[in-house]
DNA sequence: AAGGGTGGCAACCGCCTCCAC
DNA sequence: TGTGGAGGCGGTTGCCACCCT
């Protein structure tokens, strides 16, 4: 595997192991040069002995008392990640795989956090694990979270709304202990690249959760097209080795697939609700992860080490950033406090010559719109192509009317009040703080601000759904409320379904949708199909989709 | 067999917080 | 109260081995 320390000596520092210059990078401390790069085994062993004479703490002794060339960062880190006692080496092994999914999806890339649960684990190893497992989610086309993280995330929120009562805003502003759990931001990160604007923040916790184990990743958006498809399947095959084992989770093998049906299940694997169209004219305009690079998502990656596209998304989180973003277009006259507060850095959308991006470089809004014009098309050309267009136009059905235009319209109607142009950075990021941190932590419970209400609905609307007694109230669920869509998407797999249509319904969705509690989703006539709330995570909701239209297939009215 | 791509890992860097002075 | 050092943390980079074409 890697090379022994004592190759590393005769390789590193051949003549000495503590100090060769010649050989390995250094760093002027005091007039002493700190010798950088791979510890030798003859360092470890002072360091070693250093620790056991004087214990742990004032590293910066180290370099002085015990010879050894480090700075003392390099001393703390090397014993930590390394030299430390019972430290546990080898492989993740599946349950601290699912530990740690379980915790990041609780804690966000908390890695020191998560090592504390983690014996013999540093945070440094889960985070080189977390930042490979995301990559290999990204290229498989999985969720990053496991259904069953998902469900307990939804259940534990479920109990803590619950339990959390409706305490107001005052109570949440004088304990201003709670917790921003950074999938918040991850999301953004996810989506800043596209949306110069970021709507109402709401439910922290779980949605941030599902949008990750239902549709999207934490980093990245869905690049399939970029990865060779045998190296695709590969991976695939490995990404949920770590999930109990359960073919459950794993999606039919490849090789089964018809190639026409093949993005149509990665699609899905990421809460498209669009099939892929065959037509080639119409391919082109998949809004959301296709293969010609549709910039939604693209712009949306966000990788913890290099870039994912040619284009760079430099985000410093937490933080949002709207650099020459008209916001009166937003329904404000001047950027919320929020806006003022942060120092994200975002890059211009990826522009590409042969996707269906915007013609013109002239910023994001002319993108979005760019995009929502393709969407329109696309939606349109759906409507004519797919059997379900019989269902005519209700209120609830996105396949219809939601355009940009419309988004915003309804945003002003709905969000004047409780979008974060009138609120708080405060309201925006502590609807609800992370999903029951239970014993894990020591945040409050979640407070509720007034603007939650509508993050609220979409909760219950996710209950009733799942508990398949009230669809009556699906159907009038407010899709054109951004705020509704968010809500209900992240139940995309579970709550939308679309009458088949004799594509390929697989059984990922299916099981997915088992996972979250509906013993339907085998039915004949009706697959769980990732709607407009799936894709809706795609991109945290609004920067790749709800501004960009809806997909086409989400139909409450066809709940069984 | 060679070259490129990728995964895994170790280490470094920069920023932040805490705390003593 | 301000300041500087120490430690901690998260992000990033670089290297090496392995795999695939």
């Amino acid at each position: 595997m890697r090379v022994s320390d004592d190759e590393m000596i005769s390789k590193d520092c051949t003549d000495s192991p503590l100090m060769d210059e010649s050989n390995c990078g250094g760093s002027a401390s005091g007039g002493v040069v700190l010798k950088k790069g791979p510890w030798t085994s003859a360092e470890d062993a002072i360091l070693v002995d250093y620790v056991r004479k004087h214990g742990e703490g004032n590293w910066n002794a180290v370099q002085k008392h015990s010879g050894l060339f480090r700075c003392g960062k390099s001393c703390r880190l090397r014993w930590a990640n390394h030299l430390r006692p019972h430290l546990k080496k080898g492989a993740i092994t599946p349950e601290e795989e699912r530990l740690i999914a379980e915790l990041h999806a609780k804690m966000g890339n908390k890695w020191a956090r998560m090592a504390a649960h983690l014996p013999g684990r540093t945070d440094n190893e889960i985070k080189n694990y977390w930042n490979t497992r995301i990559k290999r989610c990204q290229r498989g086309g999985f969720p990053l979270y496991p259904p069953e993280v998902c469900l307990q995330a939804l259940q534990e929120s479920e109990q803590n709304r619950n339990s959390s009562g409706d305490r107001g805003q005052h109570d949440l502003l004088q304990a201003n202990s709670y917790e921003i759990p950074d999938v918040i931001f991850d999301s953004l990160k996810t989506n800043q690249g596209v949306l110069p604007y970021v709507p109402e923040l709401p439910d922290i916790s779980t949605s941030s959760i599902l949008m990750k184990g239902l549709g999207s990743s934490q980093y990245y958006g869905f690049v399939p097209s970029v990865v060779h498809r045998q190296k695709r399947l590969r991976e695939s095959a490995t990404s949920y080795s770590g999930y109990d084992g359960s073919a459950r989770n794993e999606p039919p093998p490849f090789d089964q697939i018809p190639d026409d049906s093949y993005d149509n299940i990665t699609s899905q694997s990421f809460g498209l609700s669009f099939r892929c169209d065959p037509d080639p004219i119409t391919k082109n305009l998949l809004p959301f992860g296709g293969n010609q690079g549709s910039h939604s998502l693209l712009n949306g990656n966000f990788s913890a080490s290099k870039p994912a596209t040619t284009v760079g998304v430099k985000l410093e989180l937490p933080s949002l950033q709207y650099p020459e973003t008209d916001f009166s277009s937003w329904g404000s006259s001047s950027p919320p406090a929020l806006l003022e507060s942060v120092d994200a850095f975002i890059q211009s959308p990826p522009l590409s010559g042969t996707d269906c991006l915007s013609p013109r470089n002239s910023g994001l809004l002319d993108a979005l719109l760019h995009e929502a014009k393709a969407l329109s098309a696309k939606n349109h050309v759906s409507d004519k192509t797919s059997n379900s267009s019989t269902t005519p136009p209700t209120p609830g059905d996105v396949t219809h009317g939601y355009s940009l235009d419309t988004s915003k319209t309804k945003w002003k109607e709905y969000g004047e009040s409780t979008s974060p142009l009138g609120n708080s950075a405060a309201s925006i990021f502590s609807e609800r703080t992370p999903v029951s941190e239970n014993s894990l932590d020591e945040n409050p419970p979640a407070e509720t601000f007034p603007g939650s209400i509508m993050m609220s609905e979409a909760v219950e609307q996710k209950t009733w759904a799942l508990d398949g007694e009230k669809k009556e109230t699906a159907a009038q669920l407010d899709f054109s409320r951004p705020d509704a869509l968010l809500g209900s998407c992240w139940l995309g797999q579970s709550v939308t379904y679309v009458k088949d249509r004799g594509g390929v319904t697989t059984d990922a969705d299916a099981d997915a949708a088992a996972a979250l509690g509906d013993d339907d989703s085998h039915n004949n006539d009706y697959k769980p199909h990732m709607g407009a709330g799936t894709a809706l995570n795609q991109g945290w909701g609004f920067g790749s989709c709800a501004w960009n239209n809806m997909p086409p297939v989400c139909q409450m009215s066809e709940l069984p």
